[in-house]
Order: C-alpha cells, then sequence, then structure tokens
DNA sequence: AATGAATGAGGTTTCATTCAT
DNA sequence: AATGAATGAAACCTCATTCAT
C-alpha cells in the first residue's frame, strides 16, 4: 500500500518514515532493522507506519524506490547534455555518484540489495538500474563512433565504477581501519573524500576507454591499431 | 534425521557448522540468520552450536574470520612469483577472485559487512585486507620504476577491481533480471561467467596503467600476440 | 466512495451500520468481528460508528435486541389466529422460523451466543425468546385439552424444533460437506431447502404430540387426506 | 504440526495444552481465544504452545479433531449391540450425547464451527460426523425393514436430537435466565439434568418414529399404510 | 455529521539462549 | 557430546478507541 503524497502538506509524516527507514535500513539490513526504531527515531507511533505505508516489507520496498528514483534521472538528464563524450562520461558518472551520495546511506542499501540477490528489488528500481546501463552505453558508444574511444566490455565498466564506487562510501569505516596500518602515502589515497575519487575513478575510466593519442605522435600511429586488436 | 557423528566425520561438527552458517549468513545476513536455520541445515542440534562454538555473534566472527583467510596468502603467492608486472598485475586479480569464487557465498558476506561499516570484522581479517592492497601497491611501484605503468590512485584501482567483481558476482541475480531487459549483445556482456569477466576487468585495469607504448613497435609486436593468447 | 448521506437515505447510516454488523458478528462471532470491517463493509468512516452507536459492545447489544425482535412477535401473532392447534403447532415453527431466515444470519448469531453462555444477552432479548416458548405452552396446553396432543416436555420439543432448525440453517456449509460423503438419497434429505426440512421438522414434531388415533378410524380417514393436501 | 504423543510420557505437556485449549476455545471462540490464556491456563510458557503444537489455527484444528473423535466410536460401537431397534434408537442418543457430555465444552465448540461454516474442521472430524449419520440411518432402515417404524426424514431426525441437545447442553446459561421467568412448572422442564433431558428426546423421537400400534387394531392396519404416504 | 489520522494496549509469533538429561 | 524441551525478551502487527478538523 503506497503511501499518497499531497501537494499540500508534501506527505509530512509519510515523508520522515521514509526518510528513517531509509537510514535504518541501510545501517541494519533488512533483517536487523526495527520497526520500532524506525517509528522512534521518526517520531510517529509504531501503528502510523502501518496505517500510513504498511507492514515492513511495503516500507522496505518504498525505501528502495525512493532510493532508487534519482539514480536514473541524473544519468538520462547527463546524456541529453550537448557535452562532448569524454565529458560526457566524467558526467556520468559524476552524476550518478552525486546522487548516490545526496542520499544518505544509498550505497550501502544498493551493496545490502545486491548481496541479497535483490529479493526485494521492485520491477520499478530493477528498470532504473537498466536505464543507468543504457546510459553508459550510448556515451561509450558514441564514443567509439568517434573514433575517440575503444570498445570495452560495458558491463566490466559499469559495475567497476558503480560497484567500486559505492564500496568505497559505504566502506568507509573499513577504509578507516585499514588505511590505520597503510603507509602515509598510501593511507591517503584510501581517505580522500568522495568527490577526489569519483575524479581518480573517472581518469582511471577514461585511462581504459581512450585510444592512445593518435594526432601527435605520427610515429606510434600504426601500433594503436595492433593494441585495437589486442583489447 | 538428526546428524550423527560417526567415525569417520568425527570432531567435524564445528565444521560443517561453520561451513553452513557461512551460506546463511551470506544469504541473510547477521540480522536475518536464524540460528535455527543453521542448526536445521547443518543437521545438527542447536544446543550443539552454543556447545562448540558460542552464540551467534562469535560464530558470524569465527565465518569472517574463516573466509577472509585465504585472501592474503593469494595475493602474497602472486606476488613472489616471477613473472612481468604486467602478468603480475593480472595474476592479483585472478588470484584473488579465484579465492573468492572458491568460497561459495564470500562475495555476498564481504559486501554486507562493507554496508555495515565492519561492525563485526575481527582485526585478523582487517590485516588481510590490508595485505591484499600492499601486494596491489608493490605490483604497481614495480611497474612505474620499470617505467611501463603510469601512477595511478592505487586505492582506487582497488575497489574498482575487487568492489566491481565482488558486485558481479553477488549480483548475479539482479543482474540476470536487469539483463532480461536490455538488448542481446549488451546482455550478453552482463552474463559472462565470472572467469572471464575477471579477465575483462583485468584487461580494462592495465590498460589504464599501461603507459601508452614508447618503446619501438616492432619488438613487441610478438609478444602481444602471446598476450592475446594468454587471455 | 465513502458512505455520503443523501436526503433521500438521511437518518439510514445507523441502520446501515446496523444490518452490517449483523452480518459480521453472525459470520466471525464478537471476538472475531473487527470494527474496521463492519465499517468498511457499511460504507461509513470508522468513528461514524462511534458517533452513531457507541463502542464495539454497544453495538452488538443493539444487533442482538434488533435480531431477536421479531422471533417473538412472529409467534405472539400465531397464537391469536383462529386456526386448529394442529395447524396452530405448524404455524408456530413456521412462523419463527420464517422470521429467522428473514434476517440474513440470525441462526449462527443466535447459535454463537448460546454457546457463549449469553454473554451479551441483553435483558430484552431474553424476555423476547421466554415468549416464544410461552407460545408453545399454549399451543401444546390446548391440544392437550382437547384430547388431541400427549403430554410431552415442552422444553425438549422446543429446543428440538428451534435447535435443530437453527443448526440446520447455520450449518449450511458443514452439511454440503458431509452430505458429498453420503450417499444419494441420504445425502438429498440434507439438501433441503430450508422451508421443506422446517415442514419436516414439523412433521416430526407433529407424530411426537399427536396421540394416536382413537377415534373410530374410518371417520378420520377422509381428513388424513386432506393433511395431505395441506401438507 | 501436530504433536507427537509417546508412549513413555503420555505427551504431558502437549496433552495439558490440549485440554485447556479446549476449554478456553470453547468458552471464548477462536477469536476471542488468547494464546496467552491458555499457555498460563496450562501452566506452560507460551513459546511451548507453538514448539509442541504450532500456531493458533493448528492448536484450534487439534482440538476439533480430538474432541470429535470419540463421537463416531460411540456411535459404532451402539450399532454393533444386539439389542431391539427400539433400544438400539435410545442407545445411539445417548451413546453420542454421553460422549458429548464427557468432553467438557463439546457443545459450544461444536456450536460455533457450525456457525462459523465449518471453516476450521478439519476433514478428518467432518467424516466423524458422517459416521454418526449414517450410524442413525442404519438403525431407521432397520426398524423400517422390521416393520417399527414409519419412514422419516432422517436428517431431520438427526439435527432435531443432535441440534438441540446440544443447544440444551450449551444453552445452560441461557436457559436459567429464561427460566428464571416462567411458572414453576415450565421451568422445571427446562432445568432438567442432562441425562433427563435425552431421555426426553430420545422419547420423543420414538414417539415420532414408532408405528401406531398395529397389532391390536386390525381395522385401521390399511389405513396405516395410508399413513406412510402421508408421511 | 463525517473523516483522516493518531495511538496505547495488547495480540500472535519468533528467536537466541539455556537447561536437564 | 548431543539433544528435546523450556523460556524471557522482543519482534511484528492489529485493533478499539479517540482526536482534531
Amino acid at each position: 500500500m503506497a503511501y499518497k503524497s499531497t501537494t499540500k502538506d508534501a506527505g509530512k509524516v509519510p515523508e520522515k518514515i521514509l526518510q528513517t527507514a531509509i537510514n535504518v535500513f541501510a545501517a541494519k539490513g533488512f533483517g536487523g532493522a526495527r520497526v520500532d526504531e524506525i517509528a522512534k527515531d521518526a517520531g510517529v507511533n509504531k501503528a502510523s507506519i502501518y496505517y500510513h505505508i504498511g507492514d515492513k516489507e511495503a516500507l522496505y520496498k518504498e525505501v528502495l524506490n525512493r532510493v532508487f528514483a534519482g539514480a536514473a534521472q541524473a544519468a538520462d538528464d547527463n546524456i541529453s547534455s550537448g557535452k562532448p563524450v569524454e565529458e560526457k562520461l566524467k558526467g556520468h558518472i559524476r552524476s550518478v555518484i552525486k546522487n548516490a551520495v545526496s542520499i544518505e546511506n544509498f550505497a550501502p542499501l544498493l551493496m545490502r540489495e545486491v548481496a541479497s540477490g535483490g529479493e526485494n528489488m521492485p520491477r520499478e528500481a530493477l528498470a532504473q538500474m537498466g536505464r543507468v546501463i543504457q546510459a553508459l552505453k550510448e556515451i561509450v558508444d558514441e564514443g567509439v563512433k568517434k573514433g575517440e574511444f575503444r570498445e570495452v566490455n560495458l558491463f566490466a565498466l559499469h559495475i567497476m565504477v558503480i560497484g567500486g564506487l559505492n564500496f568505497y562510501i559505504a566502506g568507509k569505516n573499513i577504509r578507516k581501519q585499514v588505511a590505520g596500518k597503510m603507509d602515509g602515502k598510501t593511507a591517503s589515497m584510501a581517505l580522500l573524500p568522495v568527490e577526489e575519487m569519483t575524479e581518480e575513478v573517472a581518469k582511471i575510466a577514461l585511462s581504459a576507454l581512450k585510444k592512445p593519442d593518435t594526432t601527435p605522435r605520427h610515429i606510434t600511429q600504426k601500433n594503436s591499431n595492433i593494441d585495437m586488436e589486442i583489447d
């Protein structure tokens, strides 16, 4: 039973419940989350949750829908920008991650869902995941057609970017602990703010995608064809 | 019906419990796992778990230790091989993932732990994570020193590889569902066996790392063919 | 969607509530009935029930009063008819059952009340029950005085008729299931319409009451034919 | 999940739970009964009920099975006695009611089940109900064949006896209240012990069944045939 | 008169853990 | 070592009732 948000009060109580539920589910997982805790944290009576939204499972699905809603939109918006491909690729990564970060605890939620085999993923949320991949595909295709990108396994690139960065975001605590045992320089690479790490990841992705600069080095030009065959 | 210890598997009860616990914790998470289920699946009496191992939390920690034990060893073994850097890099990725795959449900366990902020990670397991990163660092450093690799953010590379591939492994179910809505060619990229996807990821990692070939091309040309065969 | 009182059925809301409550209480019992369900089925807001009638118990008492109100009246009406005793006896049974049937779900309500020891029976409803027995007593007394009936335990007759027929009516579902396992002829006796079963019961009651014919047989022979026409 | 009674301790705890559950369900109905109350009255931990028997519904079904188990057996035993039909008929009624009375609260349980449409009746219990009717049929058939009984609607007779007497038993409280308002003689008929009322009912049933004495009145012999047709 | 929302109390069920054997 | 049984605590959910509008 989905809650009805009215234009008037923007669904004050359901909104509060949902926001709280996102955090609790992300922190504890579905099995570990307690409806009691969500109610208490949201400052509403437990029965209100059932009145407005439904049972624990319905609440969780609502949370997932809410949480994945922005990602696809962000990816779509980026595509329709008229930027050059290389910028589009960076923009894709930035916008998807920006969305993820903007929703507190998006990353752990995603990871738990993936870990559980997507048992609770509403079909809507799955479709949105697909749209993000589709957006990446369009960018890479465009780059390849323009001769700027080489062909790569799209999905490999996708999981490295999305999986990697969400790992990074969700794993903040673990990173800190692991970094504590590494030398300063290495540790500093593990403790970058998300925005900077996003740029690092984007850089690596681009390095992998871009054809070795063809224009200036007329000597290596022929060799680049060999590279293509190798990859 | 009930688990009976024979002379053959005498003393193996903890082993059976542990193996079962790995699967149940991976599938349901700590909060969602049921001691009852673990006991039933393991074919032992519930009280046996408490007798042999301890409470639910102790069991979980035992599971994490067990599961992370192999990863560091695999990474270390790879480093001490005398192979060329490029091969070492590939070997690193392959061996770490091979270990992950060899333990059924390693991936979801790791992802849940990361998602929960490593609340239950024993210090030992954290140290092993650090060793894996250290191993990657040694490889990259070697490559940079030899002029074959450019400098990249080590940790970015690490999470892209580890995060990405564990995402891929754990997300099998979700992938299938998402792939079902994509065009055939794109879908096929999302449905590769883990081993092949590992190679794709390794390839992308290498593309990002390798300096655009500076040495005379005609010499390395033959070697590149060897690479192709290997992949 | 919600129940809206129009000028036409103004003041009809309590009526709607009561009618619905009869059905729900009959189907589920007091403990099993839900105020929510009554409100929904009646098409009114739950708070309306409290506004118009009162709490659940008050509603239930109202239902009992309503439901038993007609029975006594029907029995009284039958007595003051000038018919011969034998006809009066049949008329008694017919009218009481006719009333029971006319109120959907009268039978299960009565049975649940009896089963619960009449915990909720309002004193008024109890008085009405008494009047039905009193009516039967007057008929039997008249028959005995006229030498047509033998003396029987009045109350035994009463419960056999009322208990039996309400059992029959309320037990429709069970009868169907039990009859499914009996031979065709026996089953058909268990599946008569209530009106026909009422006649069967009346016939048995009369057989038990009527004195074995003492008057010269050849005189009454014709009357027996009249009976046939009546039945 | 049915409990397993062992020969050793005769299922001490489950037995206690069941006996208590019979009383509570009979007194309050399924919806009104509280698992808490059953546990408390039985002197066991609430969770024990779930461990030994299952959830509330399973417990209720177990209760119904238990409660209906004896009735069919009693009816069957009576049939195989070599007594004359008239005695058999009385014996049938006596034995079935004796069983009903021997299980405290059988009557209200039966009535509630009938009232609810037999929603929870296990198929086994339904079969036992059928056997009771079958037993009655055999008695009546024997009487008819021997020329001692007239043909009547078997099912009508059955419900009058079973419905009536269970009404009587379950309605003890209500009877007292109603009788309080009746004249002494009538009231006394409503307050007989069950055994005596059983005899009254048996008497009425026999009056209805028995052919008007055929032997002495050789004149009416032909007319009796007419009676048969009429009834 | 009507209604959406709120809520305390209590209902059923589950679960990790312990006990007795 | 092993196990059936027991159990307190708490989890999820429901419901009759009331409140504010």
